[in-house]
DNA sequence: ATTTACTATAGATTTTATAAATAGTTTTTA
DNA sequence: TAAAAACTATTTATAAAATCTATAGTAAAT
């Protein structure tokens, strides 16, 4: 048994075709098919049903292909701590970002990062907090921006910053004349919501997933549901709630339809997550103070004063 | 970097000698010299720091070596899930037990399971309970058996049995004509205490302590100790406490010299324990079923009604 | 029935792991 | 301090293996 059989068992699990995984590996087919017999040889087990299309693993392939991916993680981790012990930062890194911070974050800090640690290869891809869990967990990504707190077993979180929600509302609107708002005032009967919204806690939770399904199907289809939202909220459909990076490049036009709230803010916690077993932990740190370093530049500009609703 | 590469590291480390290790795994010192090359070049690292005699691992090394184990610890879990699938209660089994139970209890069971289980290869060792916790932990042991509970990170415990500790009271004795002894008729004055009398829990624990250097320096040298310690219990040193497993073999003329405890009778736990990753979990389970099977057959014949010290 | 989309097998080639012999080091001993 | 002992590293040869190319085999789809 080597690591590379085991290798080569983890990229026919997943893409359940020789074949493809063979590109995958950078080896020729035959190559996986001797491979993987001699590891079934060897162990003296069926790991592949190759009679089914496609291809299937065995109840007892299962659970070697389990395993298999612990050990080449594991093995990962040589790398990570020769890595570590020369304080080299670089190789690949997938990083998922969900598409309400997608746009806002990424020009801020892709730029600086590159710059400052340009032997990572960054890979970064817009998913949805429900992905970025399956591949984090599956060793598809190495780490992922979300809001949190998220509470996903196998999972760590770092925060990296706060992000307030600033109140979008149009003309017409009841609370148009206020200058700030209040959590109070808000009515989730005349309110577009974003998925992500859901982070106001005290009580607001349930008022939030009434509207959660129509959210689903009208704006989580694409990333640029917030420009939408702006769209259906400038359309008479209610106010709505814009997180704090987003309203920094809206059009003057659209920015005087901003209102700020009172001191505390509601806001959503954004955080740098990662496996538990902290592999790449250099370049996870990396990143977290490229980020913070930029948030904390992008706040200075703010009149907001930040305040978490986890905080007491 | 090879499964193999790992294993000769792990070698190496372990016995800070090239040409011992390469005895170890079956190959000869050239191929152990040029694997390891080949490992450290790939990683760009020194592992080993052959300038100092013994060998010493470098820092970075340490850290290698460490991963190492868990990887290969990881990997042999591949063939004892394939042993479990098909059932197959086989390969080596390396066993610890503690010198005060080695000679009752493994005359009792060993027949019985290797009839039950022939492909199993037992390698059994008496060990202080230290020494298990160490040689678990470094993957030199499979299983031990020992008096628990130990609370140590890393391993768990299955019980076995509790065992009932018997009074030994000599001629001349201040209690030797009591039927039946209570915990408060001990006096720890004039008695003889094993390094492992320290289960008594309620209070005795301290007691124990003030005699434990003296009991490690004159018995706990070899594992018949307990004989010593009757011998000294003979010659008006004071009484002792037996396990009951030991009682069951003493000559007639000693024999009479036994008073069991008034119930609940004070006992030892005496559990099965293993490393967390429940490595050869099968041979684990098949041992604890033989074992538990063993002694209900031998407290069956007994007149004493075990009840742990831990049960409330 | 034929094509398509695969996986398995055969034979050749390259790479790798290992052994045997030996050279080179350091430490110990006389 | 010279010789021996106890090691590890290097060299060369060989056996084993991993991989490739080409092709055969097989099942599903058309």
């Amino acid at each position: 048994m080597t690591i590379t059989q085991l290798k080569y068992a983890l990229a026919i699990a997943e893409h359940k075709n020789f074949t493809k995984a063979a590109e995958k590996c950078f080896v020729t087919q035959p190559t996986l098919s001797t491979q993987i017999q001699k590891l079934e040889d060897e162990l003296d087990v069926v790991i592949f049903d190759r009679g089914k299309k496609p291809i299937e693993l065995t109840e007892v392939g299962r659970k070697i292909v389990f395993q298999a991916r612990n050990i080449v993680n594991e093995a990962e981790r040589i790398q990570d701590i020769v890595d570590q012990q020369k304080g080299f930062i670089g190789g690949e890194f997938r990083l998922g970002i969900i598409p309400t911070i997608m746009p806002t974050l990424l020009p801020m800090f892709l730029k600086n990062f590159i710059k400052k640690y340009p032997k990572v290869k960054l890979k970064i891809e817009e998913l949805t907090t429900e992905e970025i869990l399956i591949r984090i967990n599956d060793g598809h990504l190495d780490a992922a921006i979300a809001a949190t707190p998220l509470e996903s077993d196998n999972i760590k979180e770092r925060v990296l910053y706060y992000e307030p929600f600033v109140a979008y509302i149009p003309d017409n609107h009841r609370l148009r004349d206020k200058k700030t708002i209040e959590v109070a005032d808000l009515d989730i009967e005349d309110m577009l919501l974003l998925e992500d919204g859901h982070c106001f806690r005290e009580g607001v939770i349930n008022l939030c997933k009434t509207f959660k399904d129509q959210i689903d199907e009208h704006f989580q289809l694409e990333s640029g549901s917030i420009e939408t939202l702006i769209k259906l909220s400038n359309e008479g459909m209610g106010m709505t709630l814009l997180p704090y990076l987003h309203t920094l490049d809206l059009k003057e036009k659209l920015s005087s339809n901003l209102r700020h709230f009172a001191k505390p803010s509601p806001a959503r916690e954004v955080s740098i997550i990662y496996h538990k077993s902290e592999l790449k932990m250099q370049i996870i740190d990396a990143m977290h103070s490229v980020i913070s370093g930029i948030i904390r530049g992008a706040i200075a500009f703010s009149d907001v004063e930040i305040i978490s609703p986890l905080s007491k």
